[in-house]
RNA sequence: GGACGGCUAGCUCAGUUGGUUAGAGCGACUGGUUUACACCCAGUAGGUCACAGGUUCGAGUCCUGUGCCGUCCACCA
């Protein structure tokens, strides 16, 4: 075996043999249980970051716990069409080359578009490999597969036919940059620092006076058909009905009054622009207004807006009129003003309120969905978003699911020829068109993506077929175990996808008829949904390409093997608070499998004989009279860390599950118990029983880890003959109560008092190593010291003598019946320990740190004094409390007489 | 404007129903070629638990308020 481990190798070959040994297809078994995870499915095109990492470790942990556990394991994997990010990256570079999506046609434009997306696609999914992600990678989904395409239309067509979708011209978010409408959620809110600009109108019935309103759009003034105020605003009771005329574009618009504006703001007036503003839009809908809408699709001004604007670029129209204004003396006033915009998430452009005529879904089973989670059929963890999920669905709108784009799902509507589009008359809607395709032309639009994604744990098993979900067992995985996935998405995708599988899985049902707790426990597509949190960079900012501070998994990967990225990133992933990237940690995770990795090569330097080491064949080769207090310590911290592990795992604390195995391994098995035995194994008394024990921490800590680094811990197992020539992944860890039956069965029955005994031990080895190390003698393995005790406490340390002196680097320890003089001291629970130093002893330094420990004690002393002679302390609190305080008096006044006798000698 | 989260050692964070003297890793410092591991071992220093009140015999932990940082939601032009 290499001194240090080089995973390279290793990781390269074990997963090419899972691979092909089919370890990671996921078939039903009704022998078996199930267990399943649909991957929240990347960009295709996307590579991989570390919130991937972050995610997708996390699934791969659950996944192969549950194959350890013994579950039938389904994690299926798969890549999103992400509609307007691919339809954007592929016009620029069409751009690029001179051409655009228009030269192509649709059809040419979306074959060039699948070659992009098959050349630069499915990247990540590679990298997942490397990463280790135990996906069925048979079972590789893309939502623009045909079946899966064939899935989403049918879904519409039900959603049509059930009164969910329709048409309507409406006020809907616009992003001129990718010229489509977007839903509410793909726009951001951002507060941003521009200018309200007061403007004034002029009363056509009193040439001379003016009304004043303030915007901060005056580039829509040219659409204003009224001004607004406040039917109860007592400044002015006589406006209302009279008449304005509008500075741009001059003509003579209303006055109205409306409850909906906002009398403290600005003048209290408000300029009524329908076109270009949702409350406007409102209001001139109740008022029956006319409509003027100024804007282009790409956001430039129109012939509506009149010379010189029409043509402008909004920006520079707002410029534009905002001189005119000046100009005309129409502009009171100017001022800075902070206020929130929306911009698109994808363009990163503020978004126009634009009115459209688009489809619309009104959500299915909304009532539902907060029920399936306020009632825990779905856990959130942590509980808390659950908050945030029913919130939103409280105020759910309607979602806007028409994008006016080629790539994607095209709608499956068509219109009759030559007739009106806005009349439902004139419609067929089903999934493979009309009989006649020549007299219907198809609508032109496609789908949001997310109205494709919200079918993913359904759709990715076969639905709607029937053929087809038996196949890829539909009933069998669903719901699925666990859902994995950032809070960012929970209204895109979490809460879409929990109402589509309350509609759509099972028998179809009445849209009036609330579905029963069964029926919702039948239909939820996950059981449990963690929420990851979000990934930071070391100065708390969030990891995007554009601030360059993300590093590239791959490279972290070679640097320090995927084990190692996978176990850093775990160990500083608490659940769901947001996680602070070090790439310190990551260097730990690696030091953790190199330390794992030289453990086992230790064990085989002790002896490499091969043989049969199943558990029960390691147990039986432990002797139970061989067995000495480190032993019986080490095996009772062997079960309560598969306890603890165990309901760690359950609760999703996978950091926790680290720190746990962590300190069994790394300080109780490699610090403590593995340095003591190397005296047994020296002296050859109970090397046997001492290896076997070895042998048993060994395995069971390859067993609790193997789910976070599957690589090191499937080499070792082989390596250290625990496999019987069957992969880790199919064996259980198993848990305390299972092993403690297993040692009682053999006659093995670990002492508790032992593993209290092992503590204090460890104990005064550190203080007897820092006694020698102050001394600058810690090299030294010949020092004497001698210990001052009872005959209980004495008795103790004679049976922990080897181990102690072993440890400490010392050649005796005596028992002496009076303090000895001049010898620096210590002062512990085990009674007085003295250093013999032959020389060099400095009596001032020794007295002065005693009496520094004096000090301490007497502190102590005095506020546990204080405690218990507080009358209502001794009388309310529970006794074992107050009989600790009291023990705890004890042993300080104890350790305070002993340090006065101590001091004492040291001067004698 | 609402809601949620965070504030504990220089840094990153544990601290589960209130109960002994608040922990770990990293970093700093000191010392180590003890044949598993320097990707290691041993030791040392370092904290008024953001602040102010309250409940309690007892508060890092529970309650109220304040501050700062972060996130989400919201039609104040």
């Amino acid at each position: 075996m290499e001194k240090a481990y080089q995973p390279k190798e290793v990781e390269d070959r074990l997963y090419q043999s899972w691979e092909s040994e089919g370890s990671f297809k996921g078939r039903p078994d009704a022998e078996k249980p199930a267990y399943s995870i649909v991957i929240p499915p990347p960009n295709v095109t996307g590579v991989l970051t570390m919130g991937h990492v972050l995610n997708n470790t996390i699934q791969d942990i659950l996944a192969r716990r549950a194959r350890q556990l013994g579950h039938s394991t389904l994690w299926l994997p798969g890549t999103d069409h992400a509609g307007i990010a691919t339809q954007t990256k592929v016009e620029q570079q069409l751009r690029k080359e001179g051409k655009n999506k228009r030269d192509l046609g649709r059809e040419g434009f979306i074959e060039h578009a699948k070659e992009w997306r098959d050349k630069h696609g499915g990247i990540i999914l590679k990298q997942l490999r490397k990463l280790g992600c135990s996906c069925d990678w048979e079972r590789t989904v893309h939502t623009l597969d045909p079946e899966y395409s064939q899935a989403v239309l049918e879904a519409f067509v039900r959603l049509f036919e059930n009164g969910y979708v329709y048409r309507g011209k409406r006020m809907v978010n616009w992003c001129p940059v990718s010229r489509t409408a977007l839903s509410d959620e793909e726009v951001i809110m951002k507060p941003q620092s521009g200018k309200l600009y007061k403007v004034r109108y002029e009363l056509t019935d009193a040439p001379g006076e003016y009304l004043f309103v303030s915007t901060t759009r005056p580039e829509t003034i040219m659409g204003d058909v009224a001004l607004a105020i406040h039917p109860e605003d007592e400044r002015w009771p006589n406006l209302k009905g009279r008449k304005v005329r509008r500075p741009l574009q001059p003509a003579e618009i209303p006055i109205i009054a409306d409850s909906a504006v906002e009398k403290n703001f600005g003048t209290g007036m408000l300029k009524i622009t329908p076109a270009h503003d949702p409350l406007d839009f409102e209001i001139g809908l109740r008022h029956e207004l006319e409509i003027i809408d100024l804007f282009n699709e790409d956001g430039s001004l129109n012939e509506l807006a009149g010379p010189p604007f029409s043509g402008m670029d909004r920006f520079e129209a707002r410029k534009a009129t905002v001189e005119q204004l000046r100009s005309q003396g129409d502009l009171i006033d100017e001022e800075d003003h902070a206020n929130n915009v929306g911009f698109s998430e994808r363009a990163d452009v503020p978004i126009e309120p634009r009115l459209s005529e688009q489809w619309f879904l009104r959500y299915p089973r909304v009532a539902e969905a907060k029920r399936a989670v306020s009632e825990g059929f779905i856990r959130y963890f942590p509980e808390r978003w659950s908050k945030t999920y029913l919130h939103w669905l409280d105020n759910i709108q309607d979602w806007c699911i028409s994008r006016q784009l080629w790539w994607g799902h095209r709608i499956p509507v068509w219109y009759r020829k030559g007739q009106p589009r806005s009349d439902p008359k004139n419609w067929h809607v089903s999934v493979n068109g009309p009989e006649d395709p020549e007299n219907w032309d198809q609508d032109e639009d496609v789908l949001d993506t997310w109205a494709s994604s919200w079918l993913w744990p359904i759709a990715t098993m076969g639905w709607p077929e029937d053929h087809a979900m038996k196949e890829q067992g539909l009933d069998y995985f669903y719901p699925t175990s666990a859902l994995v996935t950032g809070p960012d998405i929970i209204f895109f995708w979490v809460a879409r996808m929990i109402m589509a599988g309350l509609e759509f899985k099972g028998e179809q049902m009445d849209a009036n008829t609330m579905l029963t707790d069964d029926e919702i426990k039948k239909r939820i597509p996950f059981r449990d949904v963690y929420f990851t949190g979000i990934i930071r960079d070391a100065k708390g900012r969030k990891m995007s390409k554009s601030l360059g501070n993300s590093p590239d998994p791959l490279d972290l990967i070679e640097k320090y093997g995927a084990d190692g990225l996978r176990h850093g990133i775990m160990s500083i992933a608490p659940k769901g608070q947001d996680i602070r990237f070090s790439e310190e940690r990551i260097e730990q995770g690696r030091n953790f499998c190199n330390k794992l990795w030289n453990l086992s090569r230790f064990r085989r330097m002790a002896d490499d004989s091969d043989r049969e080491s199943g558990l029960v064949e390691i147990i039986d080769r432990i002797d139970p009279d061989q067995l000495n207090p480190d032993d019986h310590a080490i095996l009772l911290r062997l079960v309560h860390t598969l306890d603890e592990v165990d309901r760690l795992y359950k609760g999703y604390e996978f950091n926790s599950v680290l720190q746990s195995i962590y300190r069994f391994f790394w300080n109780d098995l490699c610090d403590w118990y593995l340095e003591n035995s190397k005296a047994r194994m020296r002296e050859g008394e109970g090397k046997e029983t001492c290896l076997a024990v070895q042998d048993l921490c060994l395995r069971q800590v390859l067993l609790l880890l193997h789910p976070v680094t599957p690589f090191i811990t499937e080499e070792l197992w082989k390596a250290l003959g625990f496999s019987g020539g069957k992969s880790i992944q199919w064996q259980s860890p198993g848990n305390g109560v299972d092993l403690l039956a297993l040692f009682d069965a053999s006659g093995i029955r670990p002492d508790s008092d032992a593993l209290e005994e092992m503590l204090a031990v460890r104990e005064l080895v550190t203080s007897m190593r820092a006694l020698k190390a102050e001394r600058n003698l810690a090299n030294n393995n010949k020092v004497e010291f001698f210990h001052l005790a009872d005959e209980g406490k004495a008795e103790v340390l004679a049976r922990h003598a080897p181990s102690i002196l072993s440890s400490v680097g010392a050649a005796t320890l005596r028992r002496v019946d009076a303090p000895p003089t001049g010898m620096p001291a210590l002062v512990t629970a085990f009674g007085s320990i003295y250093l013999d130093l032959t020389s060099g002893v400095d009596p001032a330094a020794e007295r002065a740190r005693l009496e520094k420990e004096l000090q301490s004690l007497a502190q102590i002393i005095s506020s546990i004094e204080k405690k218990l002679s507080n009358a209502a302390f001794t009388e309310k609190a529970p006794t074992q409390v107050v009989d600790g305080a009291k023990r705890q008096l004890a042993e300080n006044q104890a350790k305070l007489k002993e340090t006065e006798d101590a001091i004492s000698a040291l001067i004698r």
